[in-house]
DNA sequence: GCAAATAAGTTTGCGTTGCAAACTAAAAGC
DNA sequence: GCTTTTAGTTTGCAACGCAAACTTATTTGC
């Protein structure tokens, strides 16, 4: 029953979660939705793509760069086990 | 829908989740429980308590000295805030 | 056409914190 | 009476999240 240290972090399962939602997601959406600082941002999905949890697409949206994520199954598997092992937790409260 | 740290920390969620379940519970009890060390118990405890999450009353058994915890009412209050913004953001997901 | 502002990220630096190991103090065993 | 065990607390360090500074490219104002 140990936490996955890389999504228990609120900004990264929020990131998480709105990725298992829908197909991909670019920076900026995530940016607005969650109102972290760019630099922030920049760091958690560093570190979830570090995991293999999600893959980061770059490409130019007219001359803009433009930076894209998708969960991978990886990230979606330990998405899962995540909420399963916090639910254990959450049972201890009936003991 | 910002999380209390405090809370958020696996094992200190353990040991609330844990005292919202019983009347109250002792250093021993949680330590074996939790299967933390000594050192680590302690300082969630302190840490907790330094939140008002809970109240320690320290007496012998016996001869032995025993530590034990009872959560308070502002810590039940803010374990089941934490639940609801854990749930939001597990809403999160289906957008 | 070039200087200033904006956009899209990345890198750096710092303060906090969780964790393990070392320490303390008292009781029990031999 | 000395060693071991019990019950914690304190200390030190490595990792991490966050904000601010930096980078690179683009658009806009004059």
């Amino acid at each position: 029953m140990k936490f996955d240290k890389i999504i228990h972090e609120p900004a990264r399962l929020k990131i998480m979660m709105i990725l298992s939602g829908v197909e991909q997601a670019d920076f900026n959406f995530l940016l607005t939705t969650l109102a972290l600082t760019r630099g922030n941002l920049s760091r958690h999905m560093e570190k979830l793509e570090s995991a293999s949890y999600l893959k980061i697409s770059k490409s130019f949206k007219g001359k803009m760069p433009n930076t894209s994520y998708q969960l991978t199954q990886k990230g979606s598997k330990a998405l899962a086990q995540y909420w399963e092992n916090l639910d254990a937790v959450r049972r201890l409260g009936q003991a």
